[in-house]
RNA sequence: GGACGCUUAGCUCAGUUGGUCCAGAGCGUCGCCCUUACAAGGCGAAGGUCGCAGGUUCGACCCCUGCAGCGUCCA
């Protein structure tokens, strides 16, 4: 168990760098994040998303895991058993770029080395760097329990990966087919369709004829047909013209055929509803390997595929010799040029289009035919849905709901393959045949590596080249974590079975698709295989998803590496301090739309730091000198002793604070609850309260009372505390640990939170609170506006006709004293109006100050006929609702009753204000 | 083209089922204060016809319609 960390003096101003590290080691050593399956308690789960191994940490990262942090330590104190599990996801096509491009370095490619050798190293990458950004975690003090860190790659996750290929291929849900999928040139992979980007982009449509023949001889009839297209390169791949079957432009063309130029083939005209007839000349060329709307073409009719171009889009051997080995841009330029020599390029016009790119390396994707692997997704979209609609999930904000309704009822088939080496290999193996039979027909698709082809017993097997989407894996992350399939093998079957569903996933919307949405689909599949349950609310992966907002800069543009316009995320903590950081974003996050930040924006949070310091050790020099009271019992008690009205106000904001707090989680408005505990901390216990308890301290009350008073101060402080923690986790220790005597491994992180007393919030103190608030308000304005310096003492009277008591005012006393620098109060009887002085009117009772010929008349007189002004202002406004009849007739009795009240009040003021300058003019 | 979101003080944002918010905070600005917790602070002040145009209602920042600008997602 290791100590507690003890620091007797505070300075003058917090110092975050001494603090945070020391407390973090403290927790983690002494394992208070871990989590345990406890039947006792409900259990508060959340996964993280997985971040890459190759990320460093951003702004985005801060946000979504300070989040998930708040509400983990929030349920950790409200007496959950939260676990928060941290992991890394393998990230195929950008890890693998990384380690190739280190290569690169040594003049290597990945085929230099082969690919085994080629994944040891990406292991022993990842070893060394992978991962930096877990180490971050721990500087913003995100409590996840780190014993139960996963990897997309661990065996246990591999072996899910394996689990569920195979049932699903079994099921009929996985197949293989030669498709047009979204194919980059660049990372010689196909990637899916939602991680195409697309653009708009500047580029023409060009006009090019093709010779028509004639139906007897084949021969040229002199006649043309031409098709605009904004691809002309891919006209070496055409296989027909198509035509919009009710075009009658083109009906009599229907069955004749054209010469492509360049070539020597002839290819039909055929029609097809996909043509429209607005578009261009109505006619179009069909290219079926390289566009997938030709493709479809292509299906209905029959056509021939060819394809044009090999891996990296240079021109294959089905072009002719003159192109072949030509990048797709150099063959456009060639193709243009010929078509122009021979007269058959009619015209370009300009012509904005979307082009789709790679979303990892921002190349244009290319249109490719190819063997690729997919998963049928309608079968697991619909109960998806189902789950989503109804309520059992819930999104906050609410709206993705809609956005991921419309996804999955146009939901498209899952490309999962990908071309590259680093990743889960697709488990299916081709039986080879025996050098003099063929191999057999059917893949073997297998949990493990088969020795032999079942079909023929064939020992010559070839695994497939392919690995899977990373996605994949990460769909299966809420139980993957637990080492699903092996949980019973691995001793963590109780684990999946407490953990899982989670409660809360916080994530960012613009991975709905690509990760929430598949999640969902997986766990409602693959659930009742180890909850043993068909209920979708068992088997769902969580209950809530929070969609956090999209971090962007003071000008409104989203942070990138190439705008360098993202602050350094250590540097911002190593700055401000990771408190700070965290509470910063909390509060600029309102749920659901995007923050705009700058590093300047962290001083909310560090000055807030450095407030609840300062009253810290305001607290601390007092109890020191003062000492406190008997302790009350247990961790939420107060002390109640010599309670005054400060008192019972402060207890009745703690309490209506904290209820604000547990509503805000339910709903998850964190912004809400940081600006509720901001406040409360700040102005009502720093501002007011702080103030208050003073006069009491440093008055002439006997010790008994002032025990008392500073015990309460820090047991309300204690509490205040403990609604921060979750926010601000390392100040908040620091100082709670200061407090009172703890002992190891004590940590204010598994305090209780303070439980609301709903008898404590009192609404009639409050509001006579607000009076003397009001009244020492006013006074502070009077002096401001008078230009009485602060050092000067004031002499108050008052003339008490309007509900409150002398005596009740009298009790105030000390907080007039002290707060407006009052020196006497004194009542006057009602006849009585003193002259030559100052006046305001609070509640309808009349404070005066006597100026005694310091101060100018004239002033006094502006300042109030200024405020007659704006009394006058309101009082129209309440006699013009009251001199409306159907307003006293339809609305509600109370509302206009309020509204007479205000009436009364108003002129009541009006003509104490009045009488006060007639004073003045005289 | 479709869907959704946003538009409140110079800037960034709060504003609960329409009526004690005919509007608040932080930053910035101005004035006064180094008052023994805090100048990363205290006190006070100035600053807004709540994007525009209609409508519903006794009453609209809040509800409805249209428009404009910005943004996101989908095609």
């Amino acid at each position: 168990m290791s100590e507690l960390p003890q620091d007797t003096s505070l300075p003058k101003v917090y110092s975050p760098q001494q603090v945070e590290d020391k407390w973090y080691d403290f927790w983690e050593t002494n394992h208070l994040f871990r989590a345990r399956v406890n039947p006792a308690k409900n259990p508060y789960t959340i996964v993280i998303p997985p971040p890459n191994i190759t990320g460093v940490l951003h702004m985005g990262h801060i946000l979504n895991n300070t989040l998930q942090d708040a509400f983990i330590r929030y349920h950790r104190m409200m007496g959950d058993e939260s676990c928060w599990i941290p992991g890394t996801d393998h990230a195929g096509i950008a890890t693998q770029h990384v380690v190739e491009r280190s290569l690169a370095k040594e003049g290597k490619t990945r085929h230099d080395l082969g690919r085994e050798k080629f994944i040891e190293r990406v292991w022993e990458w990842r070893k060394q760097y992978g991962g930096v950004i877990i180490r971050q975690l721990r500087k913003l003090g995100a409590s996840c329990d780190w014993d139960r860190e996963r990897f997309t790659m661990d065996d246990s996750l591999s072996a899910a990966v394996r689990e569920v290929f195979v049932r699903l291929y079994e099921e009929g849900l996985i197949y293989r087919g030669k498709y047009i999928v979204n194919w980059c040139p660049k990372d010689h992979t196909a990637i899916s369709d939602d991680e195409v980007n697309f653009f708009e982009q500047k580029g023409k449509l060009y006009y090019i004829k093709y010779p028509l023949l004639s139906e007897e001889t084949s021969a040229p009839t002199g006649k043309y047909l031409t098709v605009a297209t904004t691809r002309p390169e891919t006209m070496l791949g055409d296989v027909a013209v198509a035509v919009n079957p009710k075009d009658e432009r083109y009906a009599h063309l229907i069955g004749k055929h054209a010469l492509l130029p360049l070539t020597d083939r002839e290819i039909p005209v055929i029609a097809d509803d996909f043509v429209d007839p607005a578009f261009g000349t109505g006619m179009v060329k069909v290219t079926p390997a390289h566009d997938p709307n030709d493709f479809m073409i292509g299906q209905r009719h029959d056509l021939l595929q060819i394809n044009i171009f090999d891996i990296s889009a240079k021109l294959n051997e089905n072009v002719p010799r003159k192109y072949r080995g030509m990048d797709r841009y150099d063959a456009r330029r060639q193709v243009l040029e010929d078509l122009e020599k021979d007269g058959l390029l009619v015209k370009a016009d300009e012509h904005i289009h979307n082009v789709g790119r790679c979303y990892r390396c921002d190349t244009v994707i290319e249109p490719y035919l190819s063997d690729q692997w997919f998963v049928r997704m309608k079968p697991l979209a619909a109960p998806a849905l189902q789950v989503v609609t109804d309520g059992t999930i819930r999104f906050y904000p609410d709206r993705w709901t809609k956005v991921y309704q419309h996804w999955m009822e146009n939901i498209r088939d899952w490309c999962i393959s990908r071309q590259l080496w680093w990743g889960h290999r697709i488990p299916v193996w081709f039986c080879l045949g025996d050098g003099i039979r063929p191999g057999c027909a059917e893949p073997i698709v297998r949990r493990t590596a088969p020795d032999r082809c079942p079909t023929c017993g064939g020992t010559k097997l070839r695994q497939d080249d392919d690995v899977l989407d990373t996605w994949f894996s990460s769909w299966l992350w809420p139980f993957s974590v637990h080492d699903w399939p092996r949980d019973k093998e691995l001793g963590t079957a109780d684990d999946l079975r407490y953990f899982f569903p989670t409660t809360t996933l916080v994530t960012a919307p613009d991975i709905i698709f690509f990760w929430v949405a598949r999640m969902i689909m997986a766990s409602l599949k693959f659930g009742p295989s180890f909850t043993g349950s068909n209920d979708p609310a068992r088997n769902i992966p969580f209950h809530d998803v929070y969609f956090t907002s999209l971090v962007r800069d003071d000008k409104g543009r989203k942070m990138s590496k190439s705008l360098g316009n993202s602050p350094e995320p250590l540097d911002l903590i190593e700055e401000f301090g990771a408190d700070a950081v965290r509470f910063t974003i909390l509060y600029l996050a309102p749920l659901g739309q995007d923050i705009l930040y700058s590093r300047e924006k962290n001083e909310l949070g560090r000055n807030f730091a450095n407030k609840i310091w300062n009253a810290g050790r305001f607290l601390l020099m007092n109890r020191d000198q003062i000492g406190e009271a008997a302790r009350p019992a247990g961790d939420s008690g107060c002390n109640l002793d010599h309670l005054d009205l400060a008192d019972r106000w402060i207890l009745s904001r703690l309490h209506s604070t904290s209820a604000g707090v547990f509503d805000g989680l339910k709903d998850y408005e964190i912004n809400k609850i940081s600006k509720s505990v901001y406040d409360f901390f700040w102005h009502d216990y720093c501002d007011w309260y702080l103030e208050m308890v003073k006069s009491r301290l440093y008055g002439s009350e006997p010790d008994a009372v002032k025990q008392a008073v500073i015990t309460r101060a820090l047991d309300i402080y204690d509490a205040a505390l403990r609604l921060l923690h979750p926010m601000m986790p390392f100040i908040t220790e620091e100082l709670w640990q200061h407090l009172r005597t703890r002992t190891a491994p004590d940590s204010i992180m598994h305090a209780q939170l303070l439980r609301v007393d709903p008898s404590l919030v009192a609404p009639d103190v409050e509001r006579e609170m607000v009076f003397v608030q009001n009244v020492i308000d006013s006074l502070r304005t009077l002096r401001s506006e008078m230009s009485i310096p602060p050092s000067r003492e004031i002499a108050v009277q008052m003339r008490i006709s309007h509900g409150h008591s002398a005596e009740s005012i009298r009790r105030y006393e000390g907080y007039l004293q002290r707060l407006a620098r009052v020196t006497s109060l004194v009542f006057l009887a009602d006849a009585h109006r003193p002259k030559l002085s100052a006046g305001a009117v609070v509640d309808g009772e009349e404070l005066f100050v006597p100026l005694e010929g310091v101060i100018d008349l004239d002033v006094e007189r502006t300042r109030l006929r200024k405020e007659i002004d704006r009394v006058a202002a309101m009082l129209e406004g309440v006699r013009r609702k009251l001199n409306n009849d159907s307003f006293v007739e339809k609305a509600p009795k109370d509302v206009v009753d309020r509204e007479r009240e205000k009436l009364e009040a108003f002129t009541h003021t009006m003509e104490k204000l009045e009488k006060n300058l007639e004073m003045l003019q005289s």
